[in-house]
DNA sequence: GATGAATTTGTTAGCGCTCACAATGGTGTC
DNA sequence: GACACCATTGTGAGCGCTAACAAATTCATC
């Protein structure tokens, strides 16, 4: 349809066709209110027969607002991450955002910092952060970047919005679902604590077996991997010191249940396991996998509420998803 | 450390510090070859002083190039796409350009033009297309965007450059692998055959059988996920036609793991499995699945040596990446 | 119908950069 | 010393757009 050979057409050609000043076209691709109908029909008409399409670099450089998000993210070949990027994605599109993406392979304050760098090169004009380690906020609040930023997974602080699903609360809803099905030994192995989800899981836990007067001395921590999980399992399996298990996320569940699964320890028979996450898949573990869902699509548009207030009005703010007991077969009442 | 109250310094800024003009400053900051030492140095110091950067929007705005990789994907959150986008965004960001995201929620040729037009308005460089439809390819062909396309897991044709794993090859590993331990009835439940590495798969086992003078006829199709994997396991277990099951991938296989557990199938003592894909949980299935890897970072890095070449002499090419059995135990000799 | 206000349109400048070309200075050759 | 030649630096224009202001038009009011 275009026509390839030329070059593009800009406000001018629009304005020389509808008959009106480069302006007035302006002005219509802009939604201005002070433009007669008829003009704008006009302008429109010439619009569609040219094909035309505004030039962003054009509008950046007098505008100095390149209408991109950058979203900074580690790990987002996992299952929540990259959710939560596809949230932010669809949400920021809808509001005529374009999305630039920089993955952290290693989450060091480099990193971060080169990260920054990038988008700032790219004048963005916000960033939306996934990177759910407690080191990076401070970064980002060191670096201070110079225009709005949200957090996912973390509430907000200073300058920074943040947007979360509460950790805490999921934490206690699988905990205690398994005190209501008559367990008194519930152990936790959690992920990384200097990760934000990570510690608030394993004080979610530790809360709710505190207020019910159980010991919450069985903490273990992985990695987040399968592999740790099934490290974790095997131990576990020897031990026999408890009647469920509450996991940080799905994956060492998987791995725990592989571990307990060559060890002769049936699950919910003779162990109950909890996960967190509800990844696609966890409801096709051996057995199907009582857990806790996060909805990271809900997170992501969120995080571009949060982001769109920023931008329009400077305000920073928290929001939180509350989280859901998905009730499998991993989870039975203590024998 | 930057003066944040001031407007960012620019290149006149920069000239009018190192007593030159700004087209000299343009030509270090551009590699230019004709500049001497002493002033070279002389204003990179006063680049790091001010520390300036360049405004993106303005370079664009004369070059007509953003520096802007657009990476159209669906599926994004999957293990494969996801790790594929990871590979592009890391290739893209060392070469030098930014990576954009459009992420499709529905394959539709309207979604695409969608997408596509989105990387148009934000004058996209190129496209990179990490969605493994056939479809796909044909709205892409159709579409022509007039810049360099390259399409992730397809083979290149016309102005369109393919980077793929050899899907064939992997199926055909897979079955060579199980026609060794003694196995006779292999079947295979495919990924949707509109789907080019579903049907290439399939295209793999059926080519492996034929060429062993083994039958062909087990072939049943799934949806990739877990769920179908899980559906066709039942049936299989209550037909127990096959000694051996090829699965289009990982998830599906975990959803027939799943199946042929509750029916008391034994794998892999009463029925081998092998996957395709090796995400980092498939060893810990029960049992450890064995599978075909395929090295997705390694394509996304090919994805952006196509690209590069593409952007730089016009070239259209294809790559393929070879994949990679996996032997763990789920598949054994037969009895 | 004259006056002022509001609405609609046009004019001009400039965002920060690169390109094409012009000017400068140093070197070598005869 | 005059000339050409190269390396280095400077000048001017313009990429396509929006902001600020100016001009033209319409409308309401007395």
């Amino acid at each position: 349809m275009a026509n390839s050979s030329a070059r593009l057409p800009r406000l001018e050609d629009v304005a020389e066709r509808a008959g009106v000043s480069h302006q007035t076209v302006s002005r219509v691709i802009n939604n201005h209110p002070n433009v007669s109908k008829s003009t704008r029909e006009r302008v429109e008409a010439a619009i569609a027969e040219l094909g035309y399409r505004r030039n962003t670099a054009a509008r950046s450089l007098v505008t100095r607002r390149s209408q991109t998000i950058g979203v900074l993210g580690s790990e987002l070949s996992q299952y929540g991450p990259a959710n939560t990027l596809l949230g932010v994605e669809q949400a920021a599109r809808d509001a005529g955002y374009f999305v630039s993406i920089a993955a952290l392979r290693t989450v060091s304050r480099e990193a971060i910092f080169d990260a920054i760098q990038h988008f700032l090169d790219q004048s963005v004009d916000g960033i939306v952060v996934i990177v759910p380690h407690v080191e990076t906020l401070l970064a980002l609040e060191e670096q201070a970047p110079g225009v709005p930023v949200v957090a996912v997974g973390a509430s907000g602080s200073g300058s920074v919005s943040g947007a979360m699903v509460d950790q805490k609360r999921g934490a206690e809803l699988a905990v205690a679902h398994l005190i209501e099905q008559g367990h008194h030994r519930i152990g936790h192995i959690a992920g990384p604590q200097d990760w934000i989800d990570g510690a608030a899981r394993a004080e979610g836990w530790s809360t709710a077996l505190r207020a019910a007067g159980l010991a919450d001395d069985l903490l273990m921590e992985g990695d987040w991997s399968a592999g740790s999980g099934y490290e974790i399992g095997r131990e576990l399996a020897a031990e026999r010191s408890a009647t469920a298990i509450f996991v940080g996320n799905d994956q060492m569940s998987l791995g725990l249940l592989r571990a307990f699964n060559e060890a002769g320890v049936r699950v919910p028979e003779d162990v109950s396991v909890v996960g967190f996450d509800d990844q696609p898949e966890s409801g096709y573990f051996t057995p199907p996998l009582t857990t806790v869902r996060q909805d990271f699509e809900e997170l992501g548009r969120r995080c571009m509420d949060l982001m769109l207030a920023a931008l329009a009005k400077g305000e920073t703010a928290t929001t939180v998803v509350e989280p859901e007991l998905v009730i499998r077969r991993s989870t039975a009442a203590l024998a």
